[in-house]
DNA sequence: CGGAACATTGACGATAATCAAAGCGAGTGG
DNA sequence: CCACTCGCTTTGATTATCGTCAATGTTCCG
């Protein structure tokens, strides 16, 4: 089985074979969490990130009045407090929606590794600024799209973002949100995600069962979102210093 | 006049006589812009991000059907395509909302300027948790609250945000937004904006005149909006080894 | 003074929320 | 193996928040 954390690095960075083993290396021990489990964020936590290797998670905040809010969906590959603060007090609490494979990595492991692998400091922004990317593609979709919009573009990014890390999949993906979640993703109610996604499937667009979903029309489905890839497309840093220490 | 973007590192690290000016140093040069100037990036702005010193900018996508979507709010003190690659190709465009004084700063003296006081370093990774947090709370805002929850959460975050670098203002503030560009901001219309903004005012809990912000009651603002600061309260950095990503 | 950008108002329409009930399907235990 | 439950999905009827369209006011600025 492929490590998608390594995919995903190996997407934004040249990296050679020791890179390679020095990445796997770092996973070697994931934790196996079922799904619906809370993952809250604590002690040994602190000093370490961890990283979905296989499976669906989510980043949420609670309102008082109850609404949840998913700020986040943690695909194989992703990272989770990366963004945080270390001794950051978490406001987000982390839920996995399917069951996951979950590995700790340290931050000083981490840094020891970008200390002789330069290649790999590269491939970490890099996926940090996918991670800002998306986090403001989804205030536009929920701010700026209606119903049918924000759920063809969610499919466009779930599948865009899986094939980074499992070229494999060409039209079929695991997608575990049931439509609770999904409702979560998108800022509406489960009942109108069940009337939408009722739409999409009688336009014969998608199929979604027992968490396959099947995509017939991406073009259709990009076209409605208004999805183009090129704000997650990872990209190979080139800055000219960074070149440079690379060739020697 | 003192120094915003300054300001800001100053409440994440505990910074010298030499760090404070080393960093005065880098905003030596400020651009002066016009309000509703349309900032681009291309050329010298690859290698550099720009940071504003004063007044208000934003950043935002605009949709196929000409809706525009504000994703962040750039105010004094507040770096723009920091979370970018620096030789990525940026989906967003900048427009400032006032008159600004801008200055960029070279990716190199930075990390130059990191290199020497690892202090600034942490005080970057602090700023850059705050950029996440924000976009984060955006989602839910525009997810999950009602067009007068997401007002009040509005006010609170930018009466917050620039307390923080400005602890003069009580309870009047800069305040540029027209009622496009908080609609823009908030995923409604104007129209809409108008008429939740009169009831705010009916309520008695702001004035809002020529740009003039007074916030009268915040403690109910921040009860209708759910607002909590802790999620941007800056907090000095105590991790050393956290150091990494920051390098651009 | 005149014009442009911005704010306000009213009437009407549409998308999405709410409430409530029924159907389905997979796994459990008797 | 069958009833039973639990989580999830589907459906219908009704409501409400918010959007649209269009006109009128207001403020600011050259």
């Amino acid at each position: 089985m492929s490590n998608a954390f390594l995919m995903r690095l190996m997407h934004a960075a040249e990296l050679g074979e020791d890179e390679i083993q020095a990445i796997e290396e770092l996973c070697r021990q994931p934790r196996e969490i079922g799904a619906k489990k809370y993952l809250s964020r604590d002690g040994d936590e602190m000093h370490s990130f961890p990283v979905v290797l296989s499976g669906w998670a989510a980043r949420y905040q609670i309102l008082r009045n109850g609404a949840r809010q998913i700020t986040r969906l943690l695909l194989p590959g992703d990272a989770f407090y990366f963004d945080c603060s270390p001794n950051g007090i978490a406001i987000e609490e982390v839920i996995t929606l399917s069951p996951c494979k979950i590995v700790n990595i340290l931050h000083s492991d981490m840094r020891r590794l970008i200390d002789r692998f330069p290649a790999i400091g590269e491939a970490m922004r890099s996926y940090g600024c996918m991670e800002n990317a998306v986090l403001a593609s989804w205030v536009v979709n929920v701010g700026r799209r209606d119903a049918l919009e924000r759920m063809a573009h969610l499919v466009c990014e779930a599948h865009y973002r899986l094939s980074l890390v499992d070229a494999n999949q060409n039209n079929q993906i695991y997608f575990p949100l049931t439509q609770d979640d999904l409702a979560d993703v998108l800022g509406l109610t489960p009942v109108h995600i069940n009337r939408k996604l009722q739409q999409l499937r009688q336009d014969g667009l998608i199929t979604l069962r027992s968490k396959q979903l099947t995509i017939h029309d991406l073009r259709t489905l990009q076209q409605i979102a208004g999805f183009d890839s090129a704000y997650l497309a990872p990209r190979v840093q080139t800055a000219p210093e960074r070149l440079w220490v690379i060739a020697a």
